[in-house]
DNA sequence: TCAAATCGCATACGATATGTATGTCAATGG
DNA sequence: CCATTGACATACATATCGTATGCGATTTGA
């Protein structure tokens, strides 16, 4: 009977590598991390991990995958808890600037993920945020909230300024001063989508 | 008095370096590229490489410079061609978009340059696009058409989008049908910034 | 004009990392 | 209880970057 032992051996160490490969691929980049030392940290080989993921990019996309599905719950959380609507789709948007601004979240998913990965629209995991924040619109714009245009192409737009405003005010000199007057400017841009 | 036939040898060497990592790096991307195969497609040897850029990455900023530099006088052209300040601005976002189109340029400015070199804003060619997208919102706002926000934020925000928007319409299955869609919604979100 | 010094570039070398092929041992199941 | 599977470790082959060294043409100074 047992669910297999083997089995449960295996998914607990699917995730001490995707835990070692969060952490290098955040520390040293996709290209600087190395996987003899990865795998080490996780008390294993590079034996485990090409058996489990296949190659490198394999094991990026499964930390990729892992961070996208827990941005999106905090976002979807965050969105959910505006009564109105369109308030919840800025605060939203707003929340993402600020989840970017983690380094972990920048060097991964904005950075390494497009350039080794390929577009996110095109990620297996979908990207998550992209499709809550198209779904969000779609329902405004039923709702006559908001103009009618193509929802994904604003969604991308939306989030595309988002998480790349984010790495800007990162990279500023003043992140503390600079983030709240980019979070008015995004908040100015988005209103044009209203009808 | 010739001015220095070494000088010029080396000016020669330079540009012929530039041209095959634009090549190289476009076709196999920053880490698929070697620079083995690179300096001999251009008649010589890492050797050159390495005594003209110093390392890889300086070769790709070298690369980057040229492009993003061709990218801004284009767009320029463009915006200046239009007698209306606001549609010159919403003509040159949706020439972004199509430039970002090429292949090339996703490749090497949108998709590498930012992984391996930093955040844009940073790098010292300083961006020229965003330097000239952030002048024209200054201008706007001087003349009371657009909301006074942070003339740099906004920059980044609109430039982040266009960017960005390109990827998707690429990466997207018809390509041809997004274009126009995108650019639409662009121009929507863009209104945001009118006063 | 000639000789010495410069310097741009080629060559040779070492280090390191990825991906694959092979081996091993515990868990499974008939 | 034994044969088989398969998850993982080990060993190997290959490729690439960056540096250290060497060479030869061009420049410079007298």
């Amino acid at each position: 009977m047992t669910v297999n032992k083997r089995h449960a051996a295996m998914e607990e160490n699917r995730e001490k590598l995707i835990a070692a490969g969060r952490a290098a691929f955040a520390e040293h980049g996709y290209a600087g991390a190395s996987m003899d030392e990865l795998t080490a940290a996780a008390g294993l080989t590079r034996g485990a991990l090409y058996h489990n993921f296949g190659d490198k990019k394999g094991l990026l996309a499964a930390v990729v995958h892992r961070i996208d599905s827990d941005m999106a719950s905090r976002a979807k959380a965050i969105g959910a808890a505006h009564a109105d609507p369109w308030a919840g789709l800025l605060a939203e948007g707003a929340a993402y600037i600020r989840m970017a601004l983690d380094p972990e979240v920048q060097r991964i998913v904005l950075l390494d993920g497009p350039a080794i990965l390929g577009d996110p629209s095109k990620w297996p995991s979908q990207d998550s945020c992209l499709h809550a924040t198209q779904q969000a619109i779609e329902e405004l714009m039923a709702s006559g909230v908001v103009k009618r245009v193509d929802a994904e192409a604003a969604a991308r737009l939306l989030s595309g300024a988002a998480l790349n405003a984010a790495l800007y005010v990162a990279a500023s000199d003043d992140p503390e001063a600079t983030l709240p007057k980019t979070v008015e400017a995004f908040s100015a841009l988005a209103s044009g989508l209203l009808a």
